[in-house]
DNA sequence: CCAGACGTTGTT
DNA sequence: GTCTGG
DNA sequence: CCAGACGTTGTT
DNA sequence: GTCTGG
């Protein structure tokens, strides 16, 4: 994942994140909000800035709303919606800026073990709240900004780990975290090799913000698979160039670009007729050729989606031209989720990778019998700003 | 034992 | 904090 | 349409 | 001059 993402929904404590339809047993657990500067959406949140990060509450000065106290023991029974800089920097580091890249944590690197993340892993790990993420594609010299985000719109929730360091210079504690990547879903090669880990289920949020071992286990390492959630499929298309300028702000940023013919169409009406108050067409759906390879994707204009079922052997990339395509789409059969589909990380995991033994993707389906209900997804969580 | 590393992406 | 290299 | 680029190397 | 990006 490239250091940037989006939150273009304010995040409030009256707002979605304590109100979590479809997630019950979540609900009741989010009580706070600490910091109070990330009411305002933000469109393009780069690393060294502030975001919203959702870990296990740990002690009683959450209550307080105080920064003051390090996490020592995450018990799974409250979560806390907090404010931290981008940028890991260690509890035992003493300097806010390290030599190291810590916006991500390689998955496969926190599977092995030691390194930096050893220390950590076990006993802070949160999830960090956003509406997309931006990759950007190479083409050739070019680097073409893109937005992968749920298809249908509600937030997506990141992996992560936080930690507390006392920094010189610093009377208050610094909290920082950083996002966990891991190989990208086959589909979505062709934008980029890396992916954050992206937690839809219930079951999946729960074990991840459930830090009370202070252990890591197979099961966590588990959760960090490539992302393939036949019930959330995501989507990605192309937006404005300037989403690269740090600190620019602009809700056009998570808002796909039409094919350049378009776009400059529209760049001439505004140019011909500024004066005129008729309005490009922000709502008019256009239609066009649809790319017939993956390889012309990167096109301006065309939304691919992550589609669910990697029922053939072949292409489970479902391509859709422009927006009604994708409703169209949309409206489709769900397929049953039960069929777990196969780990395509196993063979795929870097090198370095000397895995234990691994436990042969064991479907999740009934992993858990003891639920008493099967695993509900947690689609309607997060419901799209209105 | 102790000093030193520990990380990731390739983005303005 | 925890592992590695010398 | 029009403003702006128009190049290569990069590895102690 | 001519191509590219917006």
């Amino acid at each position: 994942m490239c250091g940037r993402f989006s939150l273009s929904t304010p995040v409030r404590r009256s707002n979605q994140i304590q109100q979590l339809p479809g997630y019950p047993a979540l609900q009741p657990r989010v009580r706070n909000w600490v910091g109070r500067d990330q009411f305002v959406p933000r469109y393009n949140i780069a690393p060294s800035t502030q975001a919203p990060v959702l870990r296990a509450s740990t002690s009683r000065a959450d209550a307080a709303d105080t920064l003051s106290t390090d996490a020592v023991s995450g018990s799974a029974s409250d979560l806390v919606l907090h404010t931290m800089k981008w940028g890991l920097v260690p509890h035992w580091s003493r300097s806010e800026t390290t030599n190291l890249s810590t916006i991500n944590a390689r998955a496969e690197n926190l599977v092995e073990g030691g390194g930096i993340w050893g220390s950590i892993k076990g006993r802070k790990r949160c999830i960090v709240v956003a509406q997309g993420y931006y990759e950007w594609l190479k083409k050739g010299k070019e680097r073409l900004p893109h937005f992968t985000r749920h298809k249908d719109g509600k937030l997506m929730l990141f992996a992560g780990l936080y930690d507390i360091a006392h920094v010189e210079g610093r009377a208050e504690p610094l909290w920082t975290f950083t996002v966990v990547t891991t190989t990208a879903h086959k589909d979505f090669a062709w934008l980029h090799d890396r992916q954050p880990v992206i937690l839809t289920t219930e079951d999946a949020i729960s074990k991840w913000l459930d830090t009370s071992s202070q252990i890591w286990s197979p099961e966590l390492s588990r959760l960090l698979d490539p992302y393939s959630d036949a019930d959330s499929p995501l989507e990605c298309y192309p937006v404005p160039k300037e989403v690269g300028k740090v600190g620019a702000e602009s809700p056009t940023f998570i808002e796909p670009v039409s094919k350049r013919r378009d776009g400059i169409e529209a760049m001439f009406t505004k140019q011909a007729q500024s004066s005129s108050p008729s309005k490009g067409s922000n709502s008019g759906k256009r239609k066009r050729e649809l790319s017939p390879a993956p390889g012309n994707l990167s096109q301006s204009g065309d939304i691919v989606v992550l589609s669910s079922q990697p029922t053939s052997e072949d292409s489970d990339v479902e391509i859709v031209a422009g927006p009604s395509s994708s409703q169209a789409s949309q409206s489709k059969p769900k397929p049953s989720n039960d069929d777990g589909p196969e780990t395509p990380a196993s063979s795929q995991r870097s090198k370095k990778l000397k895995t234990t033994p691994k436990t042969p993707s064991s479907p999740r389906k009934k992993a858990e019998k003891s639920d008493v209900k099967p695993t509900p997804k947690i689609t309607s969580f997060f419901s799209p700003k209105t």
